[in-house]
DNA sequence: TTGACTATACCGACTGGACGGTATAGTAGC
DNA sequence: GCTACTATACCGTCCAGTCGGTATAGTCAA
């Protein structure tokens, strides 16, 4: 680990933004490089190669879904709450990194598409704790999937808010607590 | 409209299998015609140019949404069951366009995004009728996206079955019932 | 303390291949 | 003779990856 806040965590930035903005199409290495400050030559010295660079995205990726699970079982408001409010914007470094994988996995990058599966199945793991029942997991992270693909996919097409404080949220909420979901742990 | 499977339909039709297959990337003018049994001049007297060809197929998958909504609303198992055991195949021509869309979406152009969303939001007009309640629509139409967007982005890592008479289904739909959804129109 | 050498971090011109699109000449069937 | 193609060649652009070079800091031995 290099002293300074690094050229590559500048470059693993980039490359997420550039994902989240532009599509997979648009991170190319030369725009990636231009965002991140580095010359082309400067990124390729610290991932050798396009491929070097969408695997390191994702073991950043991989690490950001450990914190957020800790994060997530120490919500105050509760695990399920904690899931849904957060599956609806890009505000934090997770939500991010995610939505910048889901656009990844769309271009049929398969390492792209089993993160996110092993994030689901841990959300999954992690719900059905805390509720009980392993099919009214499924339900909950289901919807908080929809929630997510749908900021993810839709962009500027989409009819959602991108808004955690939303009152639909917490009628959604309420709905949920039907399943027999515990609102707190 | 010429009699067989014209090549129009042939080309679309190889489009979708490429983009389910190997993502927006993969879907090439010339893997495209390749695919379709075409030449690359006989792909682009149909289609002058990519553009048209997404054109195309975005028109396909919307004449496809309306027939697909007109048998979920004569579904005899209701609306509710039909639209959550649809969501997790790729068997349906509807299905695969769906997917193919999913791959397509914000990559370059938002016209895919835009139709998913309004497909989108047709399923929730028509799940919202029919149990009466919109939140209680927009979870279960959520739960749809979740299962579509599994299958679509995941792939090979997916750890969810694509049987729509898998038993963990018919669970779901227990689950989903609590909702207050009627199962029947 | 200075000069030789090494390691690390980075630059940017260039190359080669892929891809979208154009163009043109030709063919089979109605 | 028109529609619906096939076949092939070519162009310009974009992009991943290469390569030679530069700058700086540290090591070490004479």
């Amino acid at each position: 680990m290099p002293r300074p806040a690094s050229a590559r965590d500048r470059v693993l930035t980039a490359y997420e933004d550039l994902l989240i903005e532009s599509g997979e199409r648009g991170a190319t290495l030369d725009a990636v490089a231009a965002r991140a400050g580095v010359s082309k030559g400067g990124l390729l010295y610290h991932f050798g190669s396009k491929d070097a660079l969408v695997e390191g995205f994702i073991a950043r990726l991989m690490d950001l879904t450990e914190e957020d699970i800790d994060i997530m079982l120490a919500a105050p408001e509760g695990v399920v709450d904690y899931i849904i409010r957060t599956s609806v914007n890009e505000g934090t470094a997770f939500d991010r990194a995610l939505i910048a994988a889901a656009r990844l996995a769309q271009t049929a990058d398969p390492r792209a598409g089993v993160a996110l599966a092993s994030i689901h199945d841990r959300w999954l793991d992690v719900v059905t704790q805390v509720v009980g029942d392993a099919t009214v997991a499924r339900a909950i992270v289901l919807i908080s999937d929809g929630l997510y693909y749908n900021s993810a996919l839709m962009g500027m097409g989409a009819t959602e808010p991108n808004d955690p404080t939303d009152e639909r949220l917490d009628r959604l909420l309420e709905v949920i607590a039907r399943l027999g979901a515990a609102s707190r742990p």
